[in-house]
DNA sequence: CCGGGAAGTCAACAGCCGTTGGCAAACCAG
DNA sequence: CTGGTTTGCCAACGGCTGTTGACTTCCCGG
């Protein structure tokens, strides 16, 4: 429906691997989704338009509604976060929350993607809805690997994100001046220890 | 309705009180201000139209324009913020944390203008200074009180800043639900020594 | 009672938005 | 070469936006 149309592939494989077969204008909608993106981070939803988009990336506003079918389509299309967290398993257990406040810093650091889906989160039902998926299908397994009582793991994830999510806050979308000038490190050492009581501390 | 109207002052001094003379229209005003609020703390401020804001104040929206100048100064009218933080001065310095979050906890229940000002601040530069001039002028002072190292004043309110905000982006705007679901004295026991420790430990 | 100003209504403006359909060029299989 | 598909541009649509100015209605001081 709302899938691209996709050429029929030339090797014959039954429902051959999901691979898709290059198509001419793969330039075009990758320019397309890294001027997306980039809008979506600095202007949110509603002040990034497809014009704007469209003209970033050298090309007719229609050919975004062409290859994305319209604007949420492009955003999901665009927005699309694989937060890639560490495997906590085989761990030091006094470790999980530098490690955890680290790797949250290096992505937030180098991927606008995730300030996108922040802005539009914070106004766009579609975006809130997208970031509660990310909580659930990424988060909560994290925590659920080092959280001590099954029962308390949501609560334990949602404290977590509540801290990781207000450093992003601050630091990347109001950037007040303070959090802007911490040093990473900084960061880690006065986080970590909050995150790591958030997942395995008793209850306070 | 509204409060008894006080009389004009019929001799205006040189540089009078500031008590501005109460005009026929301060019900149309407040209705506007009041419709305002509700509108951008639930759909932020591009989605948040004059023309829907008029209408939930059952005036036309040239009045809107005729008393607050244009959109922005609507904002500006409408979103003021005083956090009314508690003298942290006279008090057990380890109840500091759990003092503040609590405050935090109450302003946030009760007041959508809160809520209004993290979505606009999310998306708009004007909401994102506005953040950030609340933070310096009522967050540091209070960190002022309880800080040890004056040096360190804007990097424990920073971090404290993180935190709470962390904990209404996931609360009240993203609505995680297990931060939803969270009761009010369980988030002062779990955060309540995160702020305290921000505010008052040595350096991690 | 009256006149002036405030309060409020109405219609319209210019501009931008997402979206659509038609048409020209480029490409590639036969 | 030829015909069909893909890629792209162009112009336009209806709708919504912030904003403006002219007009009527009401209130109240003199």
């Amino acid at each position: 429906m709302t899938g691209t149309p996709t050429p029929p592939s030339p090797t014959s494989g039954p429902t051959a691997s999901p691979r898709p077969r290059p198509r001419r204008s793969d330039a075009t909608r990758d320019a397309i989704l890294v001027a997306a993106r980039e809008r979506f981070a600095t202007d949110g939803y509603e002040r990034a338009t497809i014009r704007a988009i469209a003209k970033d990336a050298n090309i007719d506003p229609s050919m975004v509604m062409r290859y994305y079918g319209n604007k949420e389509g492009l955003f999901a299309a665009a927005v699309a976060v694989d937060l890639r967290l560490p495997d906590l398993g085989g761990l030091s257990p006094q470790d999980v929350g530098a490690v955890l406040v680290r790797h949250f810093l290096d992505m937030w650091e180098d991927d606008e993607v995730l300030t996108a889906l922040l802005r539009v989160g914070a106004t766009n039902q579609a975006g809130a809805e997208r970031m509660q998926g990310i909580f659930r299908d990424q988060l909560l397994p994290v925590a659920r690997q080092v959280c001590p009582d099954p029962e308390q793991i949501p609560v334990r994830a949602a404290l977590t994100a509540s801290q990781l999510l207000g450093l992003a806050l601050t630091r990347y979308v109001l950037r007040i001046p303070p959090a802007v000038a911490l040093h990473p490190e900084e960061i880690v050492a006065w986080l970590g220890p909050t995150v790591q009581r958030y997942l395995t501390a008793p209850n306070p």
